[in-house]
DNA sequence: GCCGTTTTCGGCCCGACTGTTTTCAGTCG
């Protein structure tokens, strides 16, 4: 998948005319076309082979030739002209809270500086003031920029800013005269990361509201302070997020709401579709004219421009919209409709609980199964469990389930994929093991092809029903081993393979697109926590979360089935791949 | 640079806030 690149050096290219000064509307279009290119669920080579480019939104004949170009130069000749132009550290500079692209290019043409330390400098120095349309707190904002900059607040996962999310505004609940709240932003549409908390208010006294939100402890700094829109930055774990606190007229609700929740390029279409039809659409309603004929209720608002309530996860620009307009959104899988996890570890491996432990947590999620994946015998670092303890593990669940009629444990093994391809267990071992979900945990390094045919013995072999985190990708710590996730995708489908939405908030593995190109070739997805502590598997919702991103629906996710349905499931499979 | 029941040029989403200004540019979401 060359996509991420495609998209990056567009991005890139972008960025740059930006410091140029190039016309706003040629950036946007190298914008779209990345964002466009890094939302398909197919290679972007093979589109090219096809010459159905050009079919895609947003790319014309100029965009589609660069992608060629990139495709077979790996580079682009426009972007390596414009690095002659504009030094490349400048774009690091757009990174800086404060700073874009007309300031950084004045600093740049009258200094000629080219590194965070020297831009640092000539602030103190006090020489950025006297550049015309800059001034004392210019410079003062351009060094507070720098040091959020040096402490990396770039996204954060959702998995960390979620529950202090729902705390600060549960607190808001009780202790202050709010009406409506709401969590707004990426955080609603539960992207896996985020870079604030928006939250958004109606109430008939803002100005309670407001100081009840200064007053918070864990505020540790105010950035804006007014009746309708407050800005703070909260602690959030070692560091800090800024929080957006608005209020609005009742009135105003949906259209705000949708307003907010974004995102930038939904809204866009959004828009763009209202102006078609002599509407006008902003934060506090839909216009015509002068009159307001719309805005107390998303779905009011959406209902004006002829679409029905699109979900906040779907709101991203890949899609929706035309599929809104055709009528076939589709019914996401609700978050209520998951009632097994897929991937739980136990005291027989890495894990802290114990089956009953597990047993009893899933009781309180309101979940009828768990799939208890222990890791195999070699992964001597987590815990692998030899196989004389397997069948200790095997007899116990079959011990609790028959005292349990609520929820039902599933005995499962997490097989590792060895640097050969071949499995940690036997196969007349694998045999008595109900779920057999098989991962890399080893040999990351090895070249994209050894990956990639790894990962496909293990779903050809006839005892294997899924694989575990197939990109190995770590929120913020590790890039996705090198891996032909289109192979994958290839071999998953021909042999009825699951592949699973690891839940764990770091992991998200399948993430968004790649879950929703698996869903395209017919391929079931299982949602595991990965939990190893008994906690974590309440964060099987953020799965759910990547589920609905991938606009799955009930019958795409093997969650949604029953314990006999599940077991039924894993059966067949394993009774058609002999 | 894309796009078209306002088809091949002239549009392209909208508003708030800040800081530097004296009417507005830049940044942000």
């Amino acid at each position: 998948m060359k996509n991420k690149e495609v998209a990056e050096i567009f991005n890139k290219v972008a960025a740059l005319l930006e410091i140029k000064g190039d016309n706003p509307y040629r950036i946007r279009a190298y914008q779209r076309a990345a964002q466009v290119i890094e939302a398909l669920t197919t290679d972007v080579e093979e589109l090219a082979k096809q010459g159905k480019l050009e079919r895609l939104p947003g790319i014309g004949p100029d965009l589609a030739s660069k992608i060629k170009e990139i495709l077979r130069t790996g580079t682009l000749s426009l972007y390596e002209e414009l690095k002659k132009e504009i030094p490349p550290v400048l774009l690091t500079f757009l990174e800086i809270p404060g700073l874009g692209p007309k300031k950084v290019k004045a600093i740049y043409e009258k200094f000629g500086i080219t590194s965070i330390e020297e831009l640092e400098k000539a602030c103190k120095e006090h020489k950025i003031a006297k550049l015309p349309g800059f001034g004392w707190k210019t410079e003062e904002n351009i060094l507070k920029g720098i040091k959020l900059f040096r402490e990396k607040i770039g996204r954060r996962p959702l998995g960390e800013i979620l529950p202090l999310a729902e705390k600060i505004t549960e607190i808001l609940k009780k202790e202050s005269p709010v009406e409506n709240i709401s969590i707004a932003g990426s955080i609603r549409r539960r992207r896996e990361t985020v870079k604030d908390i928006d939250v958004l208010i109606t109430s008939t006294e803002p100005e309670k509201v407001m100081k009840k939100v200064v007053e918070l402890p864990l505020v540790e700094e105010i950035i804006a302070f007014g009746e309708t829109k407050t800005s703070v930055r909260v602690k959030a774990g070692q560091s800090t997020i800024q929080m957006d606190i608005r209020v609005v007229e009742p009135d105003s609700w949906g259209a705000a709401l949708a307003y907010f929740t974004g995102s930038k390029a939904h809204n866009i279409r959004v828009r763009e579709l209202a102006l078609e039809k002599g509407l006008k659409i902003n934060e506090y309603g839909v216009f015509k004219g002068e009159t307001k004929i719309a805005g107390k209720t998303e779905k009011e608002v959406y209902a004006s421009i002829g679409l029905p309530f699109i979900p906040p996860e779907l709101r991203e620009d890949r899609g929706e919209i035309e599929a809104a307009l055709q009528g076939k959104l589709p019914k996401l899988v609700e978050y209520n409709e998951i009632i097994g996890d897929g991937h739980v570890h136990s005291k027989y491996s890495d894990g802290t609980a114990s089956l009953e432990e597990i047993m009893e947590k899933a009781e309180k999620l309101g979940l009828s199964w768990v799939a208890v994946c222990d890791h195999s015998q070699s992964l001597k670092v987590a815990g692998g469990v030899p196989v004389e303890d397997l069948f200790k593990k095997k007899r116990r669940i079959e011990e609790l389930n028959k005292r349990s009629s609520k929820v039902k444990l599933i005995f499962g093994a997490e097989v590792d994929i060895l640097s050969d391809g071949t499995l940690d267990y036997p196969d007349e071992v694998l045999k008595e093991i109900d779920f057999v979900i098989a991962a890399i945990h080893t040999g990351f390094q090895q070249s994209e092809e050894q990956i990639t045919n790894r990962i496909i013995s293990a779903l050809k072999h006839p005892l294997v029903h899924a694989v575990a985190h197939p990109t190995g990708r770590v929120i913020g710590e590790r890039d996705p081993y090198a891996v032909n996730l289109s192979k994958i995708l290839e071999v998953a489908a021909q042999y009825g393979k699951a592949l699973e939405i690891n839940a764990y908030y770091k992991r998200l593995d399948l993430n968004d697109v790649n879950a929703r190109a698996a869903k395209e070739k017919g391929i079931p997805l299982i949602i595991g926590t990965d939990a190893h502590f008994i906690d974590q598997m309440e964060y099987i919702h953020l799965g759910t979360a990547v589920a609905r991103r991938a606009w799955c629906e009930k019958k795409d996710i093997l969650n949604t089935l029953s314990y006999e349905e599940f077991m039924n499931w894993l059966k067949k499979l394993r009774a058609n791949s002999r």
